[in-house]
DNA sequence: CACTATTTGTCCGTATGTATG
DNA sequence: TCATACATACGGACAAATAGT
């Protein structure tokens, strides 16, 4: 087809392979080598699987045109791609992947059938690392809206599932003190403890988040410091009297690599 | 305490301000200038706080024995937060930070109103950096069961609330090839341009987990790269022929200080 | 068999950027 | 500030292997 003019890059299969956006990303200052740059743009669609195994790459030509920047930069990037082991290079053949694509395992497997929290509960195993009537910070007594000195149930825990930690819990809960041992903690839920012990709720909010892991969680987690933790945040309310006042207020981290909220909408 | 001899460096004002991870980790080979890390690590301390305006920064004979090398590239680094008007310079006595350190508030109160991701579509602002049929990474191909080679519409947009991005959206949908526009995607929800064009789904999952912010999406969302970022991952299907098909996969990433994901529940 | 187009390999010279002492 | 060494990036020229006509 002899596309007499000029720009019509669109049937280029570069073009359905990098983005124009990543095209002119690779162009930003940021001080890196440009064959570095686009070395680890090739390297990335190689082992992400977008160019398969044997598949043959573009041409040094039709890099350094796609990306407009001379031979010898797109030609040192896949001499680079080479000596990884990535691809092969022949003259008058042209470069080939020679780097077999292995998915990874979708998601984490054992959180596939858990779709509640409480159910999680039932399968998993807790470990009680404090368990006792202690003062709230002041942010806590605030939320609570008690005076200074007042006390409530402290309560911080790990679950485990296999023996992996996956989720760390904190809660602060009221009128709860002396009620539950770190014995029935950790056969039963924490819920359903209260609940014997005449605590209803009638109203809960929940608000989802990430958080870096702070150093004493991390250990907890067998994580890093700093590492990203799904964060879980559930306010309790009773109404039983005049106004809906909060009971209980329960922060949980999570491991995602170990745990991941999971939901199942029918439309 | 009078050490005689020579390698105590524990009392350098430096090791309180960076770890010595920090100073072996600038040393690592990833082809960017030192000068440059270094101009980035003490940009960073400035703009955090660790370094409070007015504060003397370390002498460059201090950085260049710190971080082990010549103290023309510590000046340099410095000549660079000098030009950014992050410190000031003056012969014999030293370089000084001019820059204010303002915390950021914690916990957007914008968000507190938000129930559904739907709503908040039309509240907000989209950017849209991408949209134009691409090639699917091999993980992807594989979960839509397509054959190597074959394209799909690929987006990948930022969302915006008072001019502040909190979400990154990346989405690859099936057969939407050239239907939808930039300029349409900016003005309403995207399902709502797939619906129109004939797209319906009848089953929906999600899975909410936390992640470290990739390089590309923490510039978007004005973060830094590893923080941590709050994840949704939407598989939508169709069911209309024999058996269910997936046909749109969106990875919303959150910037966690600016959104969070919230539920009422009433018992 | 030659002839050609394609693609990589090698070499040159030059300009600019980076890092040292 | 200077001199020096090395890395990065460009463009041009030509050689060599491959595949097809």
């Amino acid at each position: 087809m002899p596309s007499t003019s000029t720009e019509n890059a669109t049937l280029d299969p570069i073009a359905l392979l990098f983005s124009s956006h990543q095209r002119r990303l690779i162009k930003e200052d940021d001080r890196t080598p440009l064959y570095h740059k686009l070395y680890l743009l090739l390297k990335n669609a190689i082992v992400d699987g977008t160019l398969p195994n044997g598949t043959q790459m573009p041409t040094e030509l039709q890099l350094a045109e796609a990306f407009d920047f001379s031979r010898i930069t797109a030609k040192r990037a896949m001499d680079e791609l080479a000596a990884d082991g990535l691809v092969e290079r022949q003259r008058g053949k042209g470069t080939h992947v020679t780097y077999k694509f292995r998915p990874r395992p979708v998601a984490a497997p054992l959180t596939a059938m858990l779709e509640e929290l409480e159910i999680l509960g039932r399968h998993t195993q807790a470990k009680v690392l404090e368990c006792q009537p202690l003062q709230p910070p002041g942010h806590i007594r605030d939320e609570f809206g008690l005076a200074p000195g007042a006390s409530m149930l402290r309560l911080i825990r790990v679950r485990l599932r296999d023996g992996k930690p996956f989720g760390y819990y904190r809660s602060w809960t009221l009128g709860m003190e002396d009620k539950v041992s770190r014995r029935q903690l950790e056969n039963a839920p924490r819920l359903e403890l209260f609940r014997e012990q005449g605590l209803v709720f009638t109203h809960v909010t929940q608000m989802i988040s990430a958080i870096a892991a702070p150093a004493e969680v991390a250990a907890e987690l067998d994580t890093e410091p700093g590492a990203p933790l799904l964060s879980l945040l559930r306010r309790s309310y009773n109404n039983t009297g005049k106004r809906e006042i909060l009971v209980d207020r329960l922060q949980a981290l999570y491991n995602p690599e170990r745990f991941q909220y999971r939901m199942d909408l029918k439309v």
